[in-house]
DNA sequence: TTCTAATCTTACTCATCAGTAAGTCTACTT
DNA sequence: AAGTAGACTTACTGATGAGTAAGATTAGAA
């Protein structure tokens, strides 16, 4: 999203900033965190390479402020987005929904955030955690709210399945951003109808001919 | 799984060669194919560099040789225990059983074709997306036959349904692994177990108190 | 025993890239 | 108009690591 014709215009640090980090979040995620050369990030933004160590400090640093700006956007959108309403199938298909809208729009985000390997330095393993788990939060305290509605009966589920069901499903979307990559024309509303239809109803009853739709 | 004690033994290339495929499965699952070393591979078969290009003539062969291997071991872990039996619940259950026990037993494995970010080279996208095609090959196959078998009804399910819902499996298998990591203790069948309940059950039944168990 | 082919080594080269030194330039203040 | 702080550059250094040249060693065949 960076300009090319811009005559070498002298901006503020806050605006550089944070187009370094698009520049690096489009490099990162196209090359991964070892293979990216922080020559071509300082080139995509239009500046030299010293500016990317005066403002961001080094590579890791760089990579982590990627990090913790995308993990923001994609939580607040998620938040946003289940935030509302009562109904937990509502609210997990409005959650979903933002989910694959965001990942359909930021696919270069999604990638930095969960297809890296995590191991190449400590501070970076321990923030990929971080962001990892504070996305998988927000799809537990949604299944955790559905099993404390629905657990009257004779369920005894608890955080522990909660946890469970949101590793699965927040792995399930990852790997939906794949089919949604091989299957352009489809919106985000059409693949959560998809994933409901197979986890929240089943897919033995799917297969019986049942299918749900989402409310309203 | 390479000894340490061995004192320098001369050994045929055909031995040697998956020492090195062995040693290297450890490294670029620990460090990423960018950040592995090659020495350090070597030092870990038990042997010097140019052993290593004289058998597997680069970094990058020396990779895909692991994706081939790991590949064929996993599918056909999956396809012995997925291949018997006609139901395809049934059939599912043993092909995810296997699956989650390959992967609690080959972690290195899956984490070296299912973590890495493919664009380190053209050879190594083509190879890569090859594995992750011919594994969810097989559980489409799966559901496809289990789409097959359901479908006099009312149901109008296709080739495409079972691709997707062959992502989303698999997917969730890739995170629960994760989760696997965080409960040492659950067995594989367990993990299975629960995964069904969530998909093949429903989790609005599953909420509603039922539950599903493994035939026979 | 002698020869030979396969196994294996030490000790390099050379390209790449993170990070920096030592400034120059320009917008804005006073 | 002069001064200054912040934006920006060119041109390096030093480490790391893929790949190789040139040959040493040993198991077994003849």
């Amino acid at each position: 999203m960076t300009d090319i014709d811009r005559p070498r215009r002298r901006l503020p640090r806050s605006v550089r900033e944070q187009e370094i980090i698009d520049a690096a979040l489009r490099v990162f995620a196209k090359r991964g965190y070892r293979a990216a050369v922080v020559d071509e990030i300082a080139d995509l933004a239009g500046i030299s390479k010293p500016m990317v160590y005066l403002y961001l400090g080094s590579k890791e640093g760089l990579f982590i402020a990627c990090i913790r700006r995308e993990t923001q956007r994609l939580v607040t959108a998620f938040r946003e987005a289940a935030g509302a309403g009562d109904d937990p199938a509502r609210r997990l298909w409005a959650g979903l929904t933002a989910f694959f809208g965001f990942v359909a729009a930021h696919r270069d985000s999604w990638v930095v955030l969960h297809r890296q390997a995590p191991e190449q330095s400590e501070a970076i393993a321990a923030e990929l955690a971080a962001a990892r788990r504070s996305v998988r939060a927000e799809v537990t305290g949604l299944i955790g709210d559905g099993i404390a509605r629905g657990a009257g009966g004779a369920v005894h589920l608890g955080r522990d399945d909660a946890d469970f069901v949101a590793h699965a499903l927040v792995g399930a979307a990852d790997s939906l951003t794949d089919w949604m990559e091989l299957h352009p024309g489809e919106p985000p509303e059409g693949v959560t109808l998809r994933l409901m239809n197979m986890t929240w109803v089943g897919m033995r009853n799917v297969l019986a001919g049942e299918v749900w739709a989402p409310p309203r």
